[in-house]
RNA sequence: GGGCCCGUAGCUCAACGGUCAGAGCAGACCGCUCAUAACGGUUUGGUUGGGGGUUCAAAUCCCUCCGGGCCUACCA
């Protein structure tokens, strides 16, 4: 049995996600974590929500709420969202979580010992009005290049020239719109990532079968202009890790915090910690410490193409950085986005299907298995109504779902709700196995890869297979010559209910269990052999005619959401 | 400005130097009637964005042009 350490990118704790990120992170890393589960290995899928930042407070104080309630009800509102996808975080853990706070402070204390961390004293914007620093892009003025007027203070989007805050003219403070700004000097502490270029990029270079999005955002990291830069890892904001060495005080570093950047990653160790003092489970060192028993821990990190850099770069520096055994990362899965009717997903604008209102509108299962099998792995994909409609009725409601219909509504029809007896495999049937046999291979190669549109496209071809079956064997026709062949003929498509169940679970798990519950059984395992597997429900089993699976979508709902979702979330 | 990725049938995507560039959907035709008017079969459809080059051989490698996207380190 393999041991799989998952995790999933933390979302931020500000608002409901879209579908963009859904499909980025959790939902391919709880396909894998399903699947891998299937198949009788040890999983620990771990999530979280990132809380610390300037956006969490500026949120906190639209809503009138001190920031640490804040956080809380959004970690509540995030965490029943992903419990409506059935994402199966094994814990979802808060990046503000006691556990957090220490072990970040414990890696900034050993990087500290290992000399690398710095201190620099630096010029930055402070607003007297807001009453705290602002980060470049929190300012915005007149473009000095082309005079744009709402040029942000790290770059002009009008004209696209970067920019320094200090170069604007008439600048302002984005929050409070404030003109009573002045640069203060502040200090805060840098990680000296490029002490450690050479052993990153030997450590990137060793890993030959990651997705070309991973290693070519590492490698223009590390090797673009001087090399990988110094990072700042403190913050002037009150909402964070405080700053101390360990247990200790870092002097000159009073009322600052970390920066989310540095203790966010360090959360999916934390997230482990939290698991085991949740009551959950008993050890979080054997998955982490390879001192510890993690030594044979296989570790895999789902993400948007918008986080590589730290999980290439910056979250390995802290652990390598530490010289303690912590357990790295083996495989980077990373996505590309998702774009929504020929223009981006918008937050701010509201644009697009946010995670809330996509469970209002239809189950999570028709959500997983179009955004799985449309997953933006070699480029950016495309959400349209259009396509989502056809794919899912297509796939679900004909292909999948009716052949359930049609297979336990004849069979009650002509032997009742029990596997029927009688007959025996002929030629046919044997072909059929012979055909799932190398499917389910294939699909299992793909789910190892982690290559997900490859893998629906072979489940899906798996449940075609079901099809082209029963339209050859012709129960309806046999039936009426020879009753035995025809019970052969369903008793074989009923099993082939239950294997699609099991197949099926890591992409639409709430169907899945449905079509075991309609089964009657809960013998789950993951098929071996394909003959056995096609044996498990024996004659006289009973079983129920479920209700529709997956009924379609009309032209009206499609016409509706279409206009619902275009801009301005209510 | 710099870097990276992408451009393949009406649509969504495969093919990663080597048999006539393949699937699914949509379209057309045929079949079936157990089923959510569902299913199965056959079939139409592509100068692989344009141009040039390397090679016995190019969608694939190189150059160039066009178009789209992302990143560029203080949003996270």
């Amino acid at each position: 049995m393999a041991r799989h350490l998952i995790t999933s990118a933390i979302p931020y704790i500000n608002g409901i996600k879209h579908l963009g990120n859904l499909v980025g992170s959790q939902l391919p890393a709880d396909l894998f974590a399903r699947y891998q589960r299937g198949r009788g290995h040890e999983v620990l899928f771990l999530c979280a929500t990132d809380e610390h930042g300037t956006p969490a407070e500026l949120a906190a104080a639209k809503a009138g709420k001190p920031v640490a309630e804040y956080c809380a009800e959004m970690h509540e509102t995030q965490a029943e969202i992903a419990r409506g996808f059935r994402l199966s975080f094994d814990h979802f853990g808060r990046s503000s979580s006691p556990q957090n706070h220490r072990l970040t402070q414990a890696f900034a204390a050993r990087l500290d010992e290992a000399g690398l961390i710095e201190e620099r004293v630096e010029t930055q914007i402070y607003s007297k009005a807001d009453g705290r620093y602002l980060p470049d892009r929190y300012i915005e003025g007149t473009c000095p290049n082309c005079g744009f007027e709402s040029a942000r203070g790290d770059q002009c989007d009008n004209c696209t020239k970067q920019l320094d805050p200090v170069d604007l003219i008439e600048p302002r403070s984005v929050i409070s719109g404030s003109t009573d700004l002045e640069p203060r000097e502040t200090k805060h502490l840098y990680l000296r990532q490029s002490k450690m270029r050479g052993e990153l990029s030997d450590w990137i270079d060793s890993k030959t079968d990651w997705p070309v999005l991973t290693t070519s955002i590492a490698r223009k990291w590390l090797n673009d202009g001087d090399g990988l830069q110094d990072r700042g890892i403190t913050r002037d904001l009150d909402w964070g890790i405080p700053v101390r060495k360990g247990e200790a005080e870092w002097p000159g570093m009073e009322g600052k915090v970390f920066y989310v950047w540095f203790d966010a990653p360090i959360e999916y160790i934390a997230c482990a910690q939290e698991w085991v003092d949740a009551g959950k489970g008993e050890d979080w060192e054997r998955w982490w410490r390879t001192d510890k028993g993690a030594d044979d821990v296989r570790y895999t990190q789902f993400m948007g193409k918008d986080n590589v850099p730290f999980h290439t770069l910056s979250f390995p520096a802290t652990i390598l950085g530490s010289g303690e055994p912590w357990k790295l990362v083996d495989y980077i899965k990373s996505f590309n986005y998702l774009n929504y009717d020929g223009g981006q997903f918008s937050t701010s604008r509201g644009r697009g299907v946010f995670m809330d209102q996509a469970l209002e509108v239809l189950p999570a299962d028709y959500w997983r298995w179009w955004l799985l099998s449309h997953a933006p792995e070699s480029s950016d994909a495309e959400f349209t109504w259009e396509n989502f409609q056809q794919s899912v009725n297509k796939d679900l409601a004909d292909v999948l779902g009716n052949f359930v219909s049609r297979v336990t509504k004849f069979c009650r029809s002509k032997f009742g709700e029990e596997v029927p007896a009688g007959g025996a495999h002929g030629d046919r049937e044997l072909a059929l196995i012979a055909d799932l046999e190398r499917r389910v291979r294939a699909y299992e190669g793909h789910m190892d890869a982690i290559e997900v549109r490859k893998a629906a496209a072979e489940l899906r071809a798996i449940w075609v297979a079901g099809n082209e079956y029963l339209q050859d064997a012709a129960p309806w026709a046999s039936f009426k010559t020879d009753p035995e062949a025809a019970a052969m003929q369903i008793r074989l498509a009923l099993n082939l209910i239950r294997l699609y169940a099991v197949l099926s679970a890591p992409f639409i798990p709430d169907a899945s269990a449905q079509l075991m519950e309609a089964m009657k059984i809960d013998d789950d395992a993951w098929p071996g052999n394909v003959t056995e597997a096609l044996s498990v429900l024996p004659v006289g089993h009973g079983f129920a005619v479920p209700d529709v699976t997956f009924r379609k979508i009309t032209d009206e709902e499609r016409a509706d959401w279409h206009a619902r979702f275009a801009g301005i979330r209510s």
